[in-house]
DNA sequence: ATCTAACAAGTGG
DNA sequence: CCACTTGTTAGAT
């Protein structure tokens, strides 16, 4: 079994994404951590030419995106229930903290679910942005609420 | 709009 | 095991 990871850095105006790549399977992502709101619009620095690449630059561009295989991350039997079950929102949907914890049957773990979200790691993969609070809240996002902004933005108009 | 108590799981001592 | 800390929530103020 090769498990060579191999790092692709997506430059952007919004700063430097690093993907983490074993074969053509996406392993992890890591998004600059944005303070408060960037002054410059959202764009990358170079064309997309991968599947990671592309998967990224049109699901912050507002249009429908492909996702390219990726690996569920290591983690507690808990942690991976969550991120299954988000993985499984589709695009342009969202769903609340106390949704997803019915969802894996545990409808009292919402706190846990959010800790869970908070420690994803393969954000924009694993689209833990469109997990918000039950009163319209938007909750709370590892690399800055810039992004979980942005990306319901894009995917809120459909 | 802001504050608090209770919630479940993870982490560090 | 105990004491914190979370990307929460519902309810009171």
């Amino acid at each position: 079994m090769s498990s060579v990871i191999q790092t692709k850095e997506l430059r952007t105006t919004w700063g430097t994404i690093g993907i983490g790549m074993v074969g053509n399977t996406v392993v992890s992502c890591e998004l600059p951590f944005l303070q408060g709101e960037p002054t410059q619009p959202f764009a990358l620095a170079a064309k997309a030419d991968d599947p990671a690449s592309r998967f990224i630059e049109a699901l912050l561009s507002g249009k429908r995106a492909k996702r390219p295989a990726y690996a569920l991350p290591e983690g507690t039997v808990f942690q991976r229930q969550v991120w299954q079950a988000i993985a499984e929102i589709p695009q342009g949907r969202t769903c609340t903290y106390a949704d997803l914890a019915r969802a894996i049957g545990r409808p009292k773990a919402l706190r846990a679910v959010g800790t869970a979200c908070g420690r994803n790691p393969l954000p924009l993969f694993i689209p833990c942005h469109r997990v918000v609070g039950s009163n319209g809240h938007l909750g709370g996002f590892s690399s800055g609420l810039a992004w979980k902004r942005r990306l319901l933005e894009c995917e809120k108009k459909h």
